[in-house]
DNA sequence: GAATAGTAATTCGCTAGGCTAATTAGCAGC
DNA sequence: GCTGCTAATTAGCCTAGCGAATTACTATTC
């Protein structure tokens, strides 16, 4: 899956903008909870999508420390865009497997799901 | 997983060494091939393993070109000694699954590899 | 048998992405 | 108002991916 990202945005940076959209606006930090990051490397994360206008930041009015990052609307329309892709990608490779297998592999994402989220706890 | 690793020794260069292992002693060429590398990268990760002493290199009576890579004794100890790491940690992971849980995982993993595999074809 | 084309391996330079250590700025408690 | 904590950044290092170019050898073709 990793070889079918964009070619101007690699794997990393591309889990950081789906993190930032799908959990709110958030600071640097909770971005590097999020991915199981350090957050040096969440800085440059940022550094890199505020330079190509995905995200922004903005100041936390209550914490002079943190800014917010947000997806802009062009950080969305590229998710949007490389969802689609994405999803392509994966109908061509399932689509000579059967209903039950899909379904099997369905269930296994909900366990491992669960899995990954009990270990960031 | 990949957090669960040497720290002497990346994830590519695990599983290439892995690689070497399984599929026998093969040249630089088929060991990109089994990793989905380029050569370039194959030659770096065995350079690096070649100097830990984990690999060893012979000529091809056959083909001046191609060198043949082998697994040492130390590089087998390595793995046999990463893979009850490997496990331990499963194990750690996995124990409040239930054994339902773990049958959908296992046959999941029968199901990607399959796909996997006719990737590579 | 020599020139040509193709292939294996390597080296070089670049990029992404991970880390730790150190620094700077702001917050909170005493 | 110091002192200590936390957020963010910067700097430096590492692994690991890539393509381009080079070198060495093989195979083909005349």
């Amino acid at each position: 899956m990793r070889q079918e990202a964009n070619p101007e945005l690699g794997p990393a940076s591309l889990s950081a903008l789906a993190s930032i959209d799908r959990h709110g606006p958030l600071t640097p930090s909770e971005l590097a909870k999020a991915e199981h990051i350090q957050r040096p490397t969440a800085t440059r994360l940022l550094a890199g999508l505020s330079e190509k206008g995905l995200v922004t930041r903005a100041a936390d009015p209550t914490d002079g420390r943190c800014s917010i990052v947000s997806t802009t609307s062009e950080g969305k329309a590229m998710l949007k865009h490389l969802r689609g892709r994405k999803n392509a990608y994966l109908a061509k490779r399932m689509k000579d497997l059967s209903d039950d297998d899909v379904a099997a592999l369905e269930r296994a994402a909900e366990i491992l799901e669960r899995v990954l989220e009990e270990d960031s706890r």
